[in-house]
RNA sequence: GGGCGUUUGGCUCAGUUGGUUAGAGCACCUCGUUUACACCGAGGGGGUCGGGGGUUCGAGUCCCUCAACGCCCA
């Protein structure tokens, strides 16, 4: 048999793909006689392509699926992409405004909709690619898209549901308003950005005030054009305390502050009391004048408003004294509803000023500013301007500021559902691992905040509901009895009801169930017009689990699958998604989504950043592969995925002219040309933009961290291949465990505690220590010992057939064990193993399944383990060890075979007499004397295992450096006399033997004697060789 | 301000219920073309386990405290 002495990936990995496929080995279906296991994926945004930190959440996803899939479960991944409404409408509007110079307003709904639609489509494939090329096993005839028709009908259903339960609800709230995108955007897509600004000091008259009063009123303000908004000035309805509260506060900080920051509270209360003495007085009048019902006349509109007393207003802060604007900022808005106060909104949706700014109308925020300021200071009414950092919300889709504005949202009311999910998890129905991650969850239900789910796009599901306002009642009545005459009402499929408006008027909302032009175009024709509004994209997602099993239709998917076994997400969307996951399978089928959650870790840059395009440091799994290999990229990325630790993985761009890796740092990682250092090369970067950078061929970015597990794919390759080159003549024998030599013993117990080990390490989701685990075991057991002890019993044909046989089982089982992690190299090799060796097994050899991926897992042979043997194996190991020392520090080429002596019990040496010509193949050791009478060497260099009575000597008459072996004693005997004084203080130390446990303090006095015979060996030794020196 | 996490050799990380001399990979040094693999093999150097305090016969591990960094929430 021939074989490539490289795994060559490119070449392989899709051809098993398609043999998989072929095969519909990731396919699942509804079956009684299985057990199912279920994941849905967490769908993709179709934003853009995945970066690394997908790479690991669907690498951990895979292992888990295909692992089940082996086991015998009924295993299905269902795929699936998310439309992303917000984050997808911004990118496509960006570039519609860069490339076009277009809004979306230019274009129209229909035509930006459908080109979202090329976008998703031109995303989904390349994500899809992306997931397949590393290996995937989702089941790819069931894929699902958050906005297809299967997933639509499940909102519809959902949302009829919960509106007809009065569980969503129609509400004014103060929202995060993207002038820009002309949307609400969440709290979770906003982002401060710390800019310089002004503090700008601004006087109101007072109304009609009664003598000693002041004429005026100083109030402080960021942003100055909100005045038009302005409804009232708060002041504090208890100064005096306020400041005392204030101050008893700091007064605690001082006293546990450490003495460097003394100095700075103390001055911040000296501040504090200089401020009481001097405003106290006027601020004591001005509440006064508050409860008196003073008011004040707004400049520049010239509207009365009322000067009131509301806690908001913090006597310590600006000028003690400060405006409201319901209608525009968070805090106000409160004020606002606790003293009833009008709210007027200033803004169109597009950031200008609207007509309640009277003269200022039209005026973009930042001219109006400028021309109120101006308009201000005409009037004699503007103050200091004070310098000051401003934290600014930006949009995280259009990065620009966000205006908190007034604005009619659909909401969900969470009181009863966010309870129901955090049942589930409180009663451990819904286990999240690791366990920290329950706090946040529940934490974040337990406020119960409702959900505003309306988004001002138009990409996303649209709301169904159709309204009509600013009608009589009875108006609204008329429409309802007409509503329950159809005859989709009497049969459950129409919702509506009558909302009572601010204005006196009455509107009527209506809910249509299901997708229905017929009935649609009936409502329509009574007068209602439907919202424009779309869904929050996390409405849709919330149903993923059940929405993509075909609910609310019966299927037989939904039956068998529904709950899902598992969720594998990161931890930034635990309360976004999972929590509402939660809730809403709970609202619609009754039963919780998912019974296990496990969050893995985040993939930070070297600098400790998260990837993203926009910093240039995303790494796209796709290079990796095409460098490593898909195996490489998985199995590197399983690796480092440990349970607290979050992946650091310094990034590199690969110079596509020399495969230089060259670090990628700050500066280089936002330029758009680089130059090698080694070939003084130059290739273009993602920010590539003219021609000329553009010409140059791209770096791709990469890290070397999947060296590692590419050099571990190319061990496994050639251990496979060497085994297979040796496998001709290779019969099936029943093999009698029992009566097999040490090696191999110890090898199935290995094997035994192995798959024990890495099942269970998969099973809790401890796939860094399964891979470690595999890695060890192929590495420094498999190939490093048994493969090699194999290489002489395969050249002797009385012992070729046992060990093939032998060897085939522990490949076999290792390839089992290794897929999950790394599928198409065990694939690969697994279709040699079975050219080579088609019916494998110890007792009983059957023929093997023609794929790896649909093999069974294999099952810990709890009779093979033998902790004696694995001792036995580690005396042998222990002395090839000290083979290897001696023959290192000597200098002796390895071609060169030395003589050695091994004096040991007896025991040991009916051990190690079997292992005799072992010790040739791993050492180059001539075993010239084994047992209790072997002795040194004229000429010897010797080395004590005192711990196992084991002397080992190695003859050095052709080879000796006395030097060399003088130091190499010498400083064996510094070591020793070290841990000797260690041992002696502790066992000294009367505590330490009374108190420890007896087992402890023996194992000590067993370990010091050794120590002490090795000493006395060495010390000899070295004797022994300065007297051969004189 | 609150919560969670992290801090172990140059880098990236392990380290089970406290118990021999704290491990691995990469990097580094020495030697090596032994018929699987130089993406390899053998050996080696390198760590006051962030600082301080405490509990204990014994602390990387438990407790307190300080510091730095990261994430989430307000």
């Amino acid at each position: 048999m021939t074989i490539p002495t490289r795994f060559d990936h490119t070449e392989a990995a899709a051809k098993i793909a398609d043999a998989w496929d072929a095969a519909g080995c990731a396919h699942a279906e509804p079956n009684p006689n299985k057990k199912p296991f279920s994941i849905v994926i967490p769908p993709p945004n179709v934003t853009g392509a995945l970066h690394l930190g997908h790479g690991l959440n669907n690498t951990l996803q895979d292992i888990l699926i295909r692992t089940k899939r082996m086991q015998g479960f009924e295993a299905l991944w269902m795929p699936g992409t998310d439309h992303a409404g917000i984050a997808t409408q911004a990118v496509v509007e960006r570039r519609l405004k860069e490339q076009e110079n277009k809004s979306r307003h230019d274009l129209g709904r229909e035509a930006l909709v459908k080109r979202i639609w090329d976008w998703k489509a031109q995303y989904e494939t390349r994500i899809l690619g992306q997931l397949k090329r590393m290996g995937c096993s989702c089941d790819w005839q069931r894929l699902r898209f958050t906005l297809d028709d299967v997933c639509a009908a499940a909102v519809r259903a959902t949302f009829f549901d919960l509106f007809s339960k009065q569980r969503i609800y129609r509400g004014k709230r103060l929202v995060n308003w993207d002038t820009f995108l002309q949307t609400a955007v969440s709290d979770d897509e906003v982002f401060n950005e710390t800019k310089k600004g002004h503090f700008w000091h601004i006087f109101y008259p007072v109304v009609d005030p009664k003598p000693g009063e002041p004429t005026r009123i100083e109030i402080a303000t960021t942003r100055p054009e909100t005045m038009l908004g302005d409804t009232a000035v708060a002041v504090h309805p208890d100064p005096e305390s306020a400041f005392k509260k204030v101050g008893s506060e700091l007064g605690e900080k001082l006293a546990a502050a450490s003495s460097g920051e003394q100095e700075e509270i103390q001055e911040q209360i000296d501040a504090l009391e200089q401020r009481s003495k001097e405003m106290l007085p006027l601020l004591v009048q001005l509440r006064d004048m508050a409860l008196d019902g003073r008011k004040l006349l707004l400049p520049l509109v010239d509207r009365e408003i009322p000067l009131i007393a509301d806690e908001w207003a913090k006597p310590e802060m600006g000028t003690g004294c400060v405006k409201i604007t319901p209608a525009h900022d968070p805090n106000d808005y409160e004020v606002g509803k606790r003293a009833d106060l009008q709210m007027i909104n200033i803004l169109n949706p597009d950031g200008t000023l609207n007509s309640e700014a009277g003269t200022y109308e039209g005026l973009t925020i930042p001219k109006c500013r400028k021309k109120v300021v101006e308009d201000l200071e005409k009037l004699e009414l503007l103050g200091d301007i004070e310098d000051r950092e401003i934290e600014l919300p930006h949009s995280d889709r259009s990065k620009t500021p966000i205006e908190p504005y007034l604005a009619d949202q659909w909401f969900v009311a969470m009181a009863e559902l966010a309870q129901s999910a955090m049942d589930a998890v409180t009663d451990d129905r819904v286990k999240i691992f690791p366990e920290r991650y329950r706090k946040g969850y529940l934490d974040w239900l337990s406020e119960k905040r409702d959900w505003p789910v309306s988004r001002q796009l138009w990409w996303g599901h649209q709301i169904p509901i159709w309204a009509v306002g600013g009608i009589t009642e009875a108006e609204a009545q008329a429409i309802e009895s007409k509503l329950k005459a159809f005859p989709e009402y009497a049969s459950g499929k129409i919702a509506e009801r009558i909302d009572a408006e601010d204005a006196g008027t009455f509107a009527i909302f209506v809910c249509l169930r299901d997708e229905d032009v017929k009935l649609e175009t009936k409502v329509q024709s009574l007068g209602l017009t439907r919202d424009a509004d779309v869904l929050d994209t996390w409405f849709s997602s919330a149903l993923w689990p059940h929405s993509t099993l075909g609910w609310p239709e019966k299927t037989p998917e939904l039956e068998y699958f529904y709950p899902t076994s598992t969720l594998i997400t990161s931890r930034d969307i635990i309360t976004l998604w999972v929590a509402r996951m939660v809730l809403m399978g709970l609202n619609n089928l009754g039963e919780i989504p998912f019974s296990e959650v496990f969050i893995h870790p985040k993939i930070l840059d070297g600098n400790g950043e998260g990837m993203s395009k926009s910093k240039g440091n995303g790494v796209d799994p796709i290079d990796v592969i095409d460098k490593f290999g898909p195996d490489a990229l998985r199995f590197g990325l399983a690796r480092l995925a440990t349970e607290t630790q979050d992946v650091r993985m310094p990034v590199q761009y690969e110079c596509p002219h020399c495969e230089k890796l060259i670090d990628q740092t700050k500066k280089n990682q936002s330029v758009p040309a680089v130059e090698c250092p080694q070939c003084k090369k130059s290739f273009s970067t993602q920010w590539a933009e003219s021609e000329a950078d553009k010409s140059l061929p791209k770096g791709a970015v990469v890290s070397e961290k999947f060296e590692t597990a590419r050099n571990f794919v190319n061990k496994l390759w050639n251990a496979a291949r060497f085994t297979l080159m040796n496998f001709d003549g290779y019969k099936p024998q029943s093999i009698n465990v029992a009566e097999l030599p040490l090696e191999d013993r110890w090898l199935l117990s290995r094997l035994s505690t192995v798959t024990r080990d890495v099942t269970e390490a998969i099973e809790h989701y401890h796939f860094a220590e399964a891979s470690r685990i595999l890695y060890d075991f192929a590495w420094n057991e498999f190939c490093s010992f048994y493969i090699e002890i194999a290489k002489p019993r395969l050249s002797d044909n009385a012992l070729r057939g046992v060990t093939q046989s032998v060897i085939a089982h522990g490949l076999d089982t290792l390839l089992r064990l290794l897929h999950p992690i790394m599928p198409f190299v065990t694939e690969s090799i697994w279709g040699f193993l079975n050219d080579a060796a088609p019916e494998r097994g110890l007792a009983n050899p059957v023929k093997a399944p023609r794929f790896v991926m649909t093999a069974d897992w294999p099952v810990a042979e709890a009779s093979h383990y033998n902790e004696s043997i694995e001792r036995q194996f580690n005396e042998f190991q222990e002395v090839v060890g000290a083979i290897r020392r001696i023959r290192s520090s000597q200098n002796i080429a390895p071609k060169e075979v030395v003589p050695v002596a091994i004096r040991c019990s007896q025991s040991s040496q009916s051990l190690l007499e079997p292992m005799r010509s072992y010790f040739q193949a791993l050492t180059g050791a001539d075993v010239v004397a084994l047992g209790e009478h072997a002795a040194p060497f004229e000429i010897d260099a010797p080395l004590a295992l005192t711990s196992l009575d084991i002397d080992v000597h190695v003859d050095l008459e052709k080879f000796i450096d006395v030097n060399a072996e003088l130091s190499r004693l010498e400083k064996l005997r510094d070591q020793v006399v070290k841990q000797i004084t260690g041992k002696e203080q502790k066992l000294s130390n009367e505590n330490f033997v009374a108190r420890a446990p007896e087992a402890v303090v023996l194992k000590e006095r067993e370990s010091l004697d050794d120590l002490k015979k090795q000493l006395q060996s060495v010390q000899s030794d070295i004797e022994r060789l300065k007297q051969k020196l004189t």
